[in-house]
DNA sequence: CTAGGTTGCGGGTATATGCCCTCATAATGC
DNA sequence: GCATTATGAGGGCATATACCCGCAACCTAG
């Protein structure tokens, strides 16, 4: 048997339906502060990486540059993130602002306990060993 | 320090990273039977489980039931699932054609060299491991 | 200092996904 | 047998995602 006779079972397709098994789980456990996984995973990054403009963004969350500037424009909506000042006028720099802050900190509690709650799922060790198959696809 | 703490990689956020990634590779490698992986998924299920109803079908695929007809609805158009018959009338049943019969075995040789990249990519007992763990979220 | 290439974004188009509401059909209780 | 409930789809709405194209701003050769 070849191996991939051995795995009928597609890589992708499993990876697809836990990724959306997962995140309904930390949608679910965020709702209550009016954000979605996808999007405070964006503004974390955005905490993080301070102002940056749309291509970097991209660049870090291996997004297409237009999935970005839509996925941007959401948050931007909602005054989770401003415009930033940039020396190059093509450039749409962004930051977060005070309210997206202060939501990443009342959120936390609740990713927090999700990201637990995985982990424990997982068990020991299985995390971590989760993140570097991840990490290495 | 707690574990959400040291984890301060989202197992979510990485997840969605790493399906994306996965995803293209094996929408690049379909590319020229003119379908997604998430249609060549959606195809394989339909021959699997026979004529099948869109709820089953949604079951099955862990999709939500509008979803599922929205996915089947352009496959349906590009000729490669057709309605089956049904005794209830409320009943939205489909099944592969020829030509999707046609297309998944034409297709087979390209998703079967990409899963078995992947494996090679995942090393010795990895993608076995990887599959485990999916399947445990 | 201008011409041409490069880079950064936005918009158009299409699929993928989920939630909610509505409608039609079935099943069930009285 | 009819009224109520349950089930199956579909449509509306919103986000997430990618690809392509065009425009505007930069940058660099000459």
């Amino acid at each position: 048997m070849t191996p991939a006779a051995l795995a009928s079972v597609c890589y992708c397709a499993a990876l697809r339906k836990a990724t959306r098994r997962v995140t309904a789980i930390y949608d679910r456990a965020l709702d209550k502060h009016g954000i979605s996984l996808a999007q405070y995973s964006l503004l974390r990054t955005i905490r993080r990486r301070g102002p940056i403009s749309l291509t970097e963004l991209a660049a870090v969350m291996e997004l297409d540059r237009s999935t970005i500037g839509r996925n941007v424009r959401v948050v931007e909506k909602a005054g989770w993130v401003r415009p930033a000042d940039s020396l190059d006028q093509r450039e749409a720099a962004i930051a977060l602002t005070e309210n997206g802050a202060e939501l990443l900190l009342r959120a936390y509690a609740d990713w927090a306990a999700t990201q637990d709650a995985i982990a424990a799922k997982l068990g020991a060790g299985g995390a971590e060993a989760l993140l570097e198959v991840l990490a290495g696809l």
